[in-house]
DNA sequence: CGTTTGACGCGGC
DNA sequence: AGCCGCGCCAAAC
């Protein structure tokens, strides 16, 4: 994948504010050229230790997207405050921007 | 080089 | 309000 928009993409990331969350469809829109999967994909090849909070990024639906770390991303968000409804889903009011 | 594969999204139903 | 099908596109095979 392109550099530059890999570069983006974390840059964009690494903006998100504690205690909020957004979509992998919106970075993909403040981005030239990303979609969504390409952010999924980028997320997915960070490599360990990366400071960047890639637990800020859910799906459209406000749900967690199914992967290996979704247990932990659940937990990092509800420490930071992000509260999820009784169908698992975070109240829109943490959505970023 | 053709196929398959997803940390997804959207429009129909 | 969910589910399904299709589009998407770089990577791995």
């Amino acid at each position: 994948m392109k550099a530059a928009l890999k570069e983006q993409i974390l840059t964009v990331l690494a903006e998100i504010p504690p205690g909020r969350v957004t979509t992998y469809g919106r970075i993909a829109a403040m981005t030239e050229g990303g979609t969504p999967r390409l952010v999924a994909r980028a997320l997915r090849e960070l490599p360990a230790g990366h400071g960047l909070p890639w637990f800020r990024v859910i799906t459209a639906s406000r749900r967690l997207a199914e992967h290996p770390g979704a247990d932990e991303q659940r937990r990092r968000l509800i420490d930071e405050g992000v509260a999820f409804d009784a169908r698992g889903r975070v109240v829109p009011e943490r959505m970023w921007p």
